[in-house]
RNA sequence: GCCAGUUUAGCUCAGUGGUAGAGCAACGGUUUUGUAAACCGUCGGUCGUCGGUUCAAAUCCGACAACUGGCUCCA
């Protein structure tokens, strides 16, 4: 059974309702798709009468329709509901527009009529019902029917039932309505529709052949990493030595950009303790996406010092409840509290800076020494930002690590080396001001550039995202000014750069706007590849600050960039951008010299041509063997070895090798050593 | 975390109530070959885990785990 995934960005059309604009626009094969999943709804109800419909729009490859139902539908249920499809369809029956006023689409939801196939006396259609509501006033409320089924809609449609010429039903999920995790949970049924069934067959067909790219599949066909669930855990995969290869290639020519562009490489450990991400705001926000904490258990000393300064504490607390009750009965005695507002504020304040104190003591007392695997490598850098003064001669600063994090993503959402629970992240920090912020920010986008090229990776998409005001001070960091001002120059270097992106709000990180770099997996799955941040929030949380100019201190603006992501999902991704089949400099096995035969002046004509390439970093190897000569010609294809180099008699006698590509075949006899120096050449420059 | 499905040898998969099979890989032989697969043999599985039903369970039932497709999430 075929089980794709159609909807990979299905996600949107719940929470943003399609304008009558939008709808116009509507693709004949969305149109399709859109009067499919009426058929669909149709056949549902002829089964399950009591299924109640929400929303059912066409998405990139199909349709689904979001239901709730006593039945709870399975696959092994889509024959019968496919067969019921098939006879709508062959009614042929016309999808009839009806325009109606308010006052009857409320009256015919009460009733359960909408999105019925009759009257539905004490089962109102509550999801119609609650959809009336979001439209507008002053918009017209059309009905779709075909045959007895009616439902709200306003299309549009193709003509006639029959005009859905191909369908198929895919899969069956759970879905949030309107994609509330809180809300009710709806039963999604996913199909898809076409023209004519050769445009199906095709769209199979071309399915069949992105799941062969997958990069699971072709990472364990390679033997480039392992995910042990049993003994390492979910998420954590376990690089071979051949997918190590690859990411210390990834690694090198990081490590080589970075340093043209002044980098300067750090390195931090992986835990670290618990006010590190009090500081730096990610608890207790981002804790549920955090390894819980390990503690260290106190010693009898520290217990005895934690007691004595909690006593401390709690005496110092009594004495200031004193003095601020003597200050307010003498503002009572006075009768003005103008003149010592201030000194009051300042004891309240002090207390309350107590308090905290002596709450993280009582905590620390109970729990021990609280250590946090790291989710991300920023509060360590502004840390070593932090380890020696800094003047403005110092900005930027740019301190570049692949620093190894932990998250704890939840399980449903763990996929492959594209979404993991431990992760190399080709991380850097740049601290500036804001006069160079803008060149910094572009610089990074230039870098980002610079390795798409190498990578020749094309389909990708910039977006930017801004924050929302309604998030100020829950999900992003309070300051509407700042947000204002960062987003402004974050546009403006996009523009003036001319770069093409796409701008979402409600999607920014909680310090800062950001561009994310959008890539599509071979089976279509949407994942960020790279990001460039602004933070102009945590460096000030820290009190980072450098001396400028005029002798004061100030916060620096912090850029957070990984322009390669995360190794496991770079290489996730290059997998499938490749097909496994990498370029000469990433591949694992770069060349293998193959003899004709195990004759042994064959093998001592080809012993010093091994031995020179592994003298010169090429992964190369040999296979001498008996084994016909096909058959490995054949084991070096399946490994998927990039170069191989034959040699026989005759290539023995001109003094030269065979060349054959995997990609490529034979390139007939050339002299060793041009083979050689060609070999050489193409890794040093990292050519496609 | 939620819904549905899946889980049998290193890999790809067959096996629906009578105590486990194939191909490839691996290993040992034989084979001496000019660009994708020579032949013979051997090894390899507590059928995801735990529990239940049954004279008998890979097979039926339940719980748990992992994976897959979505949903939600993604600093």
């Amino acid at each position: 059974m075929a089980k794709e995934n159609q909807n990979q960005q299905a996600g949107a059309p719940n929470s943003e309702r399609k304008t009558l604009d939008d709808r116009a626009k509507m693709t004949e094969l969305e149109r399709i798709r859109h009067s499919c999943a009426h058929v669909m709804a149709t056949a549902i109800l002829r089964l399950w009468p009591d299924a109640q419909f929400a929303y059912g729009p066409p998405v990139e490859n199909g349709y689904y329709y979001d239901l709730e139902c006593s039945h709870r539908i399975s696959p092994e249920d889509f024959a019968a509901i496919e067969a019921e499809m098939k006879k709508e369809i062959k009614a042929n029956n016309p999808l009839e527009k009806i325009v109606v006023t308010r006052e009857q689409a409320i009256a015919d939801a009460q009733s359960g009529r909408l999105g019925g196939l009759a009257e539905r006396p004490g089962h109102a259609s509550k999801f119609k019902l609650d959809l009336l509501k979001q439209i507008p006033e002053g918009e017209a409320i059309s009905y779709y029917k075909n045959g007895d089924f009616i439902d709200l809609c306003a299309g549009p449609h193709v003509m006639r039932t029959g005009n859905v010429g191909a369908f198929k039903l895919t899969s069956v999920a759970a879905a949030y309505y309107k994609g509330d995790e809180k809300g009710p949970q709806l039963q999604r049924i996913y199909g898809t529709a076409f023209k004519n069934k050769t445009a199906m067959e095709e769209y199979f067909t071309m399915i069949e052949e992105a799941k062969r790219r997958d990069h699971r599949k072709i990472g364990t066909e390679m033997g480039l990493f392992a995910i042990d669930t049993e003994f390492v855990g979910p998420g954590m995969p376990l690089w071979l030595p051949k997918g190590t290869m690859i990411v210390e290639e990834l690694e090198k020519l990081a490590k080589e950009t970075e340093f043209a562009a002044g980098y300067l490489r750090v390195r931090t450990p992986h835990l670290a303790r618990e006010k590190m991400y009090k500081t730096s705001g990610h608890l207790p926000y981002y804790a549920e996406s955090m390894f819980p904490p390990m503690s260290l258990a106190l010693d009898d000393k520290q217990v005895a010092e934690l007691d004595r300064k909690i006593g401390e504490l709690k005496k110092t607390l009594g004495e200031l409840d004193a003095d601020i009750t003597n200050i307010q009965e003498k503002e009572k005695a006075v009768g003005g509290v103008e003149e010592d507002e201030e000194g009051l504020g300042e004891g309240e304040f002090r207390e309350d800076k107590l308090r905290r104190e002596l709450a993280s003591l009582t905590a620390a007392r109970e729990h021990g020494d609280r250590y946090y695997l790291k989710a991300m490598n920023c509060p360590h850098h502004h840390r070593i930002f932090a380890a020696e003064p800094k003047s403005y001669r110092d900005l930027p600063l740019r301190l570049a690590e692949y620093g190894t994090c932990y998250r704890y993503e939840q399980s449903g959402e763990l996929f492959g080396l594209m979404r993991v629970r431990a992760l190399n992240m080709n991380d850097a920090h740049i601290y500036c001001t804001e006069e160079q912020f803008a060149e910094e920010f572009r610089a990074v986008n230039d870098m980002y550039l610079k390795y798409f090229k190498i990578f020749g990776l094309e389909k990708y998409q910039m977006r930017f995202s801004t924050h929302a005001a309604e998030g100020l001070g829950k999900k992003y960091v309070n300051e509407p000014e700042l947000w204002k001002k960062t987003e402004d120059m974050v546009r403006k270097v996009l523009i003036d750069s001319g770069i093409n992106f796409v701008e979402v709000a409600n999607e920014a990180a909680f310090y800062g706007p950001k561009i994310d770099v959008q890539v599509w997996s071979a089976i279509g799955r949407e994942f960020t590849i790279a990001t460039n941040q602004v933070d102009f929030a945590v460096p000030a949380k820290f009190g980072l600050t450098y001396r400028d100019k005029d002798n004061a201190n100030k916060t620096p603006l912090c850029i957070h960039r990984a322009p390669l992501g995360t190794h496991e999902r770079f290489i996730g991704f290059l997998i499938e951008h490749y097909a496994g089949n990498f370029p000469l400099w990433l591949a694992p096995d770069q060349v293998r010299v193959i003899t004709l035969n195990d004759d042994p002046a064959l093998i001592e004509y080809a012993k010093p041509i091994v031995a020179e390439l592994r003298a010169n970093m090429v992964r190369v190897d040999a296979d001498y063997s008996a084994t016909p000569f096909k058959a490995k010609i054949s084991n070096a294809e399946q490994l998927r070895v990039h170069t191989m180099l034959v040699i026989g008699g005759r290539d023995m006698e001109a003094g030269a090798v065979s060349v054959r590509l995997h990609h490529g075949g034979p390139q007939g006899a050339k002299p060793k050593a041009e083979v050689i120096a060609d070999i050489l050449a193409k890794i040093k420059e990292r050519r496609a």
